[in-house]
DNA sequence: GCAGGATGCTTTAAGTTTAATCTATTTAGA
DNA sequence: TCTAAATAGATTAAACTTAAAGCATCCTGC
């Protein structure tokens, strides 16, 4: 089974930089290359502990935040995809009784969806392993440069935000 | 045209956190956040105005590297992606004769692919404008803060990659 | 040499994701 | 009011991705 491709790490997609390559391209690799290990670990063990997969989970853990339910078009925002996508996960999972759709009183045109009973169950014993393995693979740095990270990191989801916006017109 | 889910950014992922939400869960989902504001950025630009894909053009972007050529297997595991799907792209790009594949002369299972001179042309021009993007986009961080941040992932990677080795057994 | 296992690549089937399009509903303005 | 534009959601086709299985070739230890 070729569960995890660039395992090894002896060499990989920031390998054999030459040596004009720029700094910012440089750090969006490394970058890219962080989140790719760390979502290939979490999507690898949601399927050999759970059998579901990371957009299924990522999709109830935003319904777990909002025990209101919210709309399709809030999840597509928050969860970064298409919409066509989350009709597809929101199937998959009502099918599976994790949650359910309500109609929105107030817009015929909405659906509210919320996580049922059995979903917030299910959810909570996979949110408690989840965070063991972010907790596990981030626990080499110190509490301060968790700190800085995430200030450094909140820097550049703004810029990133702002580039977008202006590319919006 | 539902181009860029989420581009707002009013409300996203990390939105929504509860209180006894942990400091290495909310820095995993800055670090996820960061990378696909980035990535959903240049993958729309690179259909718009090259008309291809990422994937295509992380794979030309490796073999540019490697002027003399790199193996199937080798391609796999510096993108990350299973060999699958190495091949369907390669063919892709053959056909298109942007790539080509030949026979490696000491081991007559593997193939080398590399650019042809009509792929280099191709990539040169897509590569300068990839490179402008990603340099706009972290462009608000100073000389120091960049230094900083690679520094930081490098540590991720390493403690990433440690933790997979780990479970790899 | 020569089994038996490992490696390199491809194929297949199933699932995921996207971009684009469609229908229904709401909203805003003349 | 009434029409046009905007919005919410579903749907579709094409592209991507994976896991698993298959075929050919290489390598190791007897």
């Amino acid at each position: 089974m070729l569960r995890q491709a660039a395992a090894s790490g002896r060499e990989d997609r920031e390998s054999g930089s030459r040596a004009d390559d720029h700094r910012a391209l440089r750090l969006w690799l490394r970058l890219l290359t962080c989140t790719q290990l760390i979502e290939g670990q979490v999507r690898g063990r949601l399927r050999e502990r759970f059998a579901t997969t990371l957009p299924r989970f990522d999709l109830m853990s935003q319904l777990e935040r909002h025990p209101q339910g919210l709309k399709m078009n809030e999840l597509s925002r928050r969860m970064m995809v298409t919409g066509g996508n989350v009709t597809g996960i929101v199937d998959q999972l009502a099918a599976e009784g994790l949650v359910e759709r309500q109609a929105d009183p107030a817009d015929r045109r909405a659906l509210r969806v919320r996580l049922t009973r059995a979903g917030e169950r299910e959810f909570a014993e996979m949110a408690r392993a989840h965070e063991e393995w972010i907790v596990a693979t981030l626990a080499g740095l110190s509490r301060r440069e968790h700190a800085e990270l995430f200030r450094l990191l909140a820097k550049v989801k703004q810029h990133a935000l702002a580039n977008i916006a202006k590319g919006a017109t």
